[in-house]
DNA sequence: AGATTCCTCTTCCTTGAGGAAGAGATTATG
DNA sequence: CATAATCTCTTCCTCAAGGAAGAGGAATCT
């Protein structure tokens, strides 16, 4: 391995395929589902928004927005907040850290945390610039991808 | 860990969240459903497999795997192919690359390639053997969450 | 060969997520 | 003020994914 190796593209989809499987794992073994999974990542990336907001983003109506801030917050994953200077408004914020989620996800946090550990301060430095780098790429690439964008 | 951001945990979370943040977004946007994905995930990791083994990783039971399978060979993401040996099984394999979803994550891959071109031959060496261990470290992780492990 | 086991697929039914329309409350506008 | 616009939530309906049970073909084992 000298620059990217050879099948680099490969590697990576197989790097990229692993996240999302593990995310879909994880979710599934807490009965969380699908959408339910992509609002709480919306939620973690975009902070305290309103059902409204969220309901723009997830793509779905205000129906079952609601349900799903509903099952989010029975699960105990957010907390609806009233909205300052809007009574209408409500504002639902990923709440600090308790659920089942967080718990599953342990597993592989700690994995994650050991292989980290065996690079140097340099190395560390690099791989953090791209975490931040395409944290944003993949944040922006995928609002690009919503039909609405009024 | 010294180098790393002192918010290092909420910078990896934010970039595990975008990463699959923008596979939901990709797969909502060509239709694919959350099982499709997650199936397409696992195919992809492990190669062709069984319908039978694909239903057990999924964790569905032989009737919905049998359509799971025919949307995504009907979508073109997957072929169904005699399985050598043994006349009664079937192998599902992952299609080169035509499909839909590919189309939509292209704009993904070509921001995270130019991110990439960035660095230097020894960076990226780093980068990708990260790469390498955290697939096989989500893999594996993502295997231990299954319920069923007759 | 005959019986049993294994694998996939089919059919029917259930469940839960999502859309549509409207109510209730609050804010903005004339 | 009164009317319109905005926001969330409720209710009802639809639909597709998943479970259960069984059929049919193929391999394995006496």
């Amino acid at each position: 391995m000298s620059t990217p190796p050879p099948d680099a593209s490969l590697a990576y989809r197989r790097y990229v395929s692993a996240v999302m499987l593990h995310g879909h794992a994880s979710a599934r073994a807490c009965g969380l589902g699908a959408t339910d999974l992509y609002a709480l990542n919306i939620l973690e990336l975009g902070g305290p928004m309103t059902p409204g907001e969220l309901g723009t983003r997830t793509g779905l109506t205000t129906g079952p927005t609601t349900r799903l801030v509903d099952r989010l917050e029975q699960a105990g994953y957010v907390r609806r907040a009233p909205a300052p200077g809007d009574r209408r408004k409500v504002l639902i914020e990923p709440i600090g850290r308790p659920a089942e989620l967080d718990r599953v996800m342990a597993p592989a946090r700690e994995e994650i945390g050991r292989i980290l550990s065996g690079y140097s301060p340099d190395e560390l430095s690099v791989l953090f610039d791209y975490f931040a780098r395409a944290a944003r790429a993949y944040q922006e690439t995928a609002e690009r991808l919503r039909p609405d964008e009024a």
